[in-house]
DNA sequence: GACTTATTGCAACTAAGTTGCAATAATATC
DNA sequence: GATATTATTGCAACTTAGTTGCAATAAGTC
């Protein structure tokens, strides 16, 4: 856990209990599913009540340590938010979920060109097929 | 219920019952949630069970003649499928939905660009402020 | 009208996520 | 280190959208 993201934390009155850390860990920059990160807590040996993981990730979000994104099946996937601002492809295939950093600002453009909204964000996600399921 | 519709479903061995028909004449081309459809085939007197709505959507999107898109809350919205591929904003004060046609050209070199994996679909949705909330 | 089978309604169920609350433990203060 | 403060945890009970099985109903066909 980096030096900088516990300063964060602890800077809004978070403290670092050891289930707080385990999901910190746990998280990266590819977005996971609460089950998935449930699965990964098991494996490790943890048992942490579902009731402690569902407000950790929220309060996280709320924060804005995390990120919650939405993908093709129900429910929210959650990845670290000290990323920039991107967007990801999921294979359809292995399900596998990579990063993928458009030009936003021709995005926008594209947008704004064809609404009367004043546009505050976007969601945007990409499916298809990864290099290794093509082959 | 268009003449095109109605031949599209009996020739797939649907039936038109009296439900089927009911739900197909609120659906529009924009997206409406299950609570917001069960509300106006309430307010039209219809009190078709809720399995039966769930059933109907689903085999209607199955069979490409609906849409489902997700939105910013839970759950799925749905449309009539009969229009071309196309976006939409939702307002943020107001919950407003509209259509937006993007240059999906562009949108989808912008992506190709900048992925390895060969993509097949998106899901891109914005949300803003309408122009009668702005004022 | 009689026949076939897609569709409906109902009741029971499922499971993700939430809420209230008493017990616990991380931090601050001395 | 001991003490006080309160954020956080675990548990059990609950909520609620959506699903499933099945017998009854009603489109569509001849
Ligand atoms: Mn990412
Ligand atoms: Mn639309
Ligand atoms: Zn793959
Ligand atoms: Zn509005």
């Amino acid at each position: 856990m980096s030096a900088n993201l516990q300063q964060q934390l602890q800077h809004r009155g978070h403290r670092l209990t050891k289930q707080r850390q385990a999901i910190l860990a746990i998280l990266s920059h590819t977005p996971q599913s609460v089950a998935m990160i449930r699965h990964t807590l098991h494996e490790q040996g943890f048992h942490f009540d579902k009731t402690t993981i569902y407000r950790n990730l929220h309060s996280l979000v709320q924060h804005g340590l995390v990120l919650a994104t939405k993908l093709q099946d129900d429910g929210l996937y959650y990845e670290l938010a000290s990323h920039h601002h991107h967007h990801h492809v999921q294979c359809q295939n292995c399900g596998r979920i990579e990063d993928i950093e458009l030009d936003e600002h021709a995005l926008l453009q594209n947008a704004a060109a064809h609404s009367t909204f004043a546009i505050k964000q976007h969601q945007l996600e990409f499916f298809g097929i990864c290099p290794q399921c093509q082959s």
